[in-house]
DNA sequence: TAGCCTACGTTTAGGCCTAAACATAGCGGA
DNA sequence: TCCGCTATGTTTAGGCCTAAACGTAGGCTA
């Protein structure tokens, strides 16, 4: 049996934490302790599950979210290292190390790209569209239902409330130098 | 300059992929996206946040969540592998690693616990409380400006509806066997 | 045409994680 | 007392990431 990590639900809840840090530090602001702790128990479950069922299905996390990104961006299912970093969020260097994996497993190709002769332009292989299309649709069936739970009208409001937390995080931390 | 993935502001709306999904494979159903795909992101910027912050200060973010853990629980600042694991929502693997990194720089100990023999005790050291009683303020008061763009009633809003979030994402993907 | 700058990718070092295999410790029954 | 089962930790293989160093391409200018 794998050995898991314990769920968020069993954990300590975020009040409880914040009351130990008053009872022991007494000072230290605690107020974001109660948003911030949710919203990463929630993110890792939601990674933890995704994890799990892509490994049912024979695919990592990093690979189907390169295929996904370049399955959706729709024929010729072609772009460039830079284009993948953007949309992926990750590093040009994290983009450079799955698209090697991808591409010692056959799901993609690299090759000059025609627009620019610095750039590298990465294409789905015919069994890169398998893959990714054979996963796709159960995965976010399966993701459909986690969500459920919520409402739609709920939905919308988390998001929204979501959207205007990554504006105020993204904002911030950064804009010094 | 350090190389910075690109922030979640500049990505393409959750909107724009659920869409694009829809072209592509119409009949892939794409409702899951507008929440999980902006959670993911906000969680992943407030994790690079952390870790940029906590780089400054001198830790890295595992080292700093096992030494809070112990400071938090109170004197003697002693808890097991076991109950660090549950604490944390890693696996006792994982509490290990932390474990043996921090021991090398002389921020914890590890010894027999006195309760049960199989157990390991791990001990904040003097210097691993000087180093989370240092950091954690500063971390917390940072972190509360970040979380300020949303007034208390959202606050407690979206924390609500997280938690729901999060009993349903543990509640599946987990009891099958 | 050399010098410089910027853009684009890759590589490497090192942190961090999970899953799985291993060890050991204690418990409890036959 | 031997066997088996469970609890607790550790180790290892491998995925995944960032930061930083490194190559190299093209553009621009003197």
């Amino acid at each position: 049996m794998p050995e898991y990590p314990f769920d968020s639900t069993s954990a300590l809840p975020a009040e409880a934490i914040a009351a130990a840090w008053r009872r022991e530090l007494p000072g230290v602001p605690t107020s974001s302790i109660g948003v911030i702790t949710p919203l990463w128990r929630v993110a890792k479950a939601l990674a933890d599950d995704r994890r799990r069922t892509l490994d049912r299905l024979g695919v990592d996390p990093g690979t189907l979210d390169l295929l996904s990104t370049l399955r959706r961006s729709g024929d010729p299912w072609t772009l460039t290292t830079r284009e993948l970093a953007a949309q992926t969020l990750v590093t040009a260097g994290a983009i450079s190390q799955r698209v090697a994996r991808a591409e010692r497993s056959g799901l993609v190709e690299r090759a000059p790209s025609p627009v620019s002769r610095r750039a590298v332009a990465v294409t789905l292989t015919p069994a890169g569209h398998r893959l990714v299309e054979g996963v796709v649709g159960g995965l976010l069936a399966h993701e459909e239902g986690l969500v459920s739970a919520l409402d739609p009208a709920e939905r919308e409001l988390l998001s929204s409330l979501l959207r205007r937390l990554a504006a105020s995080v993204a904002g911030d931390g950064r804009e010094d130098g």
